[in-house]
DNA sequence: TTCCGGTCCG
DNA sequence: CGGACCGGAA
């Protein structure tokens, strides 16, 4: 079943010179926008995937500076391209930016790919980004709809439904084709219009079709809006109620051994692969997690001191963190590879979890990880945990 | 406390 | 195709 066309075909053309208008005029200047490296364009759109304006330019800069290029990502440790992630959130990006780099860079004809077919090619790249990139690097007619253009365009066009069911959001990327390819014909408007068309739909979203609270008086498309006519521009997108959110628990081991801090890398077989964390257990709401935190590590039983309960949520979990303390015997046995003992001061090499990273924050706070104890202790000897 | 979001995976 | 993944803004 296909949705009438809901835009008279001579609204097209005042839609994209009047937004274009204001984008001219208002966009922000952000430091990718002064680049035309589909590389740093690229960059820029995975981190923007999740994440607000202001908290990605810090964290563009320094990966900028830190990886130039599409070589240099290759060729970096992944320890690094994770700790240039690191509070970011979702990781998996960060290494599907540098198995993509690694795709790149091999290559043939050694450039960035530039068609749409083949930037869906790459890991971490779906229609979004792949669409951004073609038309921000490229200047291509291709569109692109993110959760800023969803909701400019449902309420644009006062659109009942879930944006997210299949019509509705084939419907919709339909728009935002015509739209962008409407853009590209109107030669009058000047140069890079596919790039600039696609960014002010976003830019317009995000700074002034707002979720909340829209500055429906700034908007460029004020007089065209639907939803406006109607009064209702608050009831677009109409998105369903998430699912209640669960609560788990964890218990969260803060071992000291020789002024050292035991670290665990995360393995292929929890989340967060590749980042670090204090060793963490998930346990039972009202289990007493000693045990079973002794059994995990192969300790005997240890004098713990309940230090906090922290808390933070992940898409749908609620989560409580317990923070046990103790002192670790020498004769620790059985502990897996991949563990380390790390010094405080050390500890901001590694890239770790947010829940960890907040908690080392606390404990510095509270003079629990204080450098001047990690001075005190005896020069670090590499303590290797012997293996099962 | 609630809401938001692009891609991957099972 | 629904659920998982993260941190920050409102």
């Amino acid at each position: 079943m296909a949705l009438p066309s809901l835009i008279p075909k001579k609204q097209y053309l005042p839609l994209v010179s009047q937004l274009l208008d204001w984008f001219d005029t208002l966009a922000r200047p952000l430091p990718w926008r002064l680049s035309r490296d589909p590389y740093a364009i690229w960059i820029s759109e995975i981190m923007l995937q999740q994440t607000q304006v202001k908290t990605v330019i810090p964290y563009w800069m320094r990966w900028m500076k830190s990886l130039p290029d599409v070589n240099s990502l290759a060729a970096a440790p992944e320890d690094q391209v994770l700790k240039l992630w690191e509070g970011l959130g979702y990781y998996s990006r960060a290494r599907n930016l540098q198995r993509a780099a690694r795709k790149i860079s091999a290559r043939t004809d050694g450039c960035f790919p530039k068609s749409l077919a083949d930037l869906l090619d790459l890991p971490g790249v779906g229609p979004y980004t792949a669409g951004a990139i073609a038309s921000i690097a490229f200047d291509q007619p291709e569109p692109i709809l993110d959760g800023n253009v969803i909701r400019v365009l449902t309420r644009l066009l006062a659109l009942s439904g879930d944006p997210k069911t299949k019509a509705i959001n084939q419907h919709l990327w339909t728009v935002a084709a015509a739209l962008v390819e409407e853009a590209d014909a109107a030669s009058h408007c000047g140069t890079q219009r596919c790039a600039r068309f696609n960014q002010a739909l976003m830019e317009l979203g995000a700074i002034v079709c707002t979720p909340k609270q829209p500055l429906c008086h700034l908007c460029p498309w004020l007089s065209l809006c639907a939803a406006q006519r109607l009064g209702q521009t608050q009831r677009f997108p109409e998105t369903p109620p998430r699912p209640p959110t669960t609560p788990r628990f964890f218990a969260t081991a803060l071992l000291s051994y020789s002024g050292r801090f035991l670290l665990r890398r995360r393995t292929n077989a929890d989340v967060n692969v590749g980042l670090w964390e204090f060793p963490n257990l998930e346990t039972e709401p009202d289990a007493n997690p000693i045990n079973q935190l002794e059994d995990w590590l192969g300790l005997p039983p240890l004098n713990w001191v309940r230090k906090a309960d922290l808390h933070h949520s992940i898409t749908r979990y609620r989560m409580t963190q317990r923070i046990l303390f103790a002192e670790a015997n020498p004769d620790l046995r059985r502990l897996p590879s991949e563990w380390l003992w790390v010094a405080p001061n050390d500890l901001q090499h590694f890239a770790l979890t947010g829940p960890h990273r907040r908690l080392v924050q606390r404990l510095r706070l509270d003079s629990i990880l204080s450098p001047s104890q990690a001075a005190l202790s005896p020069t670090p000897q590499q303590w290797h945990p012997p293996l099962t």
